[in-house]
DNA sequence: GTTTGACTTAGAGTGCACTCTAAGTTCTAG
DNA sequence: CTAGAACTTAGAGTGCACTCTAAGTCAAAC
């Protein structure tokens, strides 16, 4: 039946995310899931592809800057179901804003690195 | 003499700079000034130019999320002296390699976030 | 069947970067 | 001269996001 049964143990889950175990399991914890992680019959957690997906989606916004309270936000309104879509986009577009912002200051900040890393190469102090 | 006088207060320099008056006296103490931060008689600090134009780079290093460990090292590198440039140039270019992921791992998240708020659009889901 | 390693939980601990507090001193406006 | 705001210090407290621990259960290999 190994063939048939595709879902992940944790460790594995946490290869395929680039997480760790704890972080997966506190993530869990937080609120961050969008179902409850299905369990074999010894308690252990199996991952499906849809938990994959979701930890990857959710890596992409933590790895914006998201909050770990405004993922719970999103999440959360993914469980009320699709009449909250208006909402998801809109904390979407929110979220996209400051990404944007974020890329521009960084930007900003390269260019000022740059400039210095120049100074140094010119001998000019 | 307040024409000639061009050192700023704490608090002048902490609406210059964006930071607030804990942050600076903060960073001073951790060693990420350049030199001592001037006194007047009264012992309050006074804030130059230079010491101004020196947060505001450091304010770059730190949103391109340069540690505070980092910053030290580049400050004592700058009071060794000359002889440090080459290593000065070394910590600012492998810090920009850094600078270079992050803005390509978060134009990445970008484009994901942006694929799933086109679906949001498309209503399907 | 037993050892070794992976898994479980609740809760404690860590590291970073601030951010605030308390108690006292100094500056500024009226 | 006095009230109140701004400044000083050392040190404590905060919030975030992990990260680890302890004590125990379970699974895979020999």
């Amino acid at each position: 039946m190994t063939l048939v049964d595709v879902s992940l143990s944790i460790s594995e889950a946490a290869e395929r995310t680039g997480l760790s175990t704890h972080t997966l399991r506190y993530y869990e914890r937080s609120g961050l899931m969008l179902e409850r992680i299905e369990r074999a019959p010894s308690s252990h957690r199996r991952y499906s592809d849809a938990d994959i997906g979701w930890v990857e989606f959710l890596t992409k916004l933590r790895s914006t800057a998201m909050p770990i309270s405004k993922v719970r936000e999103y999440v959360e309104l993914v469980r009320l179901g699709e009449d909250s879509t208006p909402a998801r986009l809109e904390l979407l577009l929110k979220h996209r804003a400051s990404v944007v912002a974020q890329l521009d200051e960084m930007a900003n900040s390269l260019a000022v690195i740059d400039y210095k890393i120049a100074t140094y190469r010119k001998g000019s102090k």
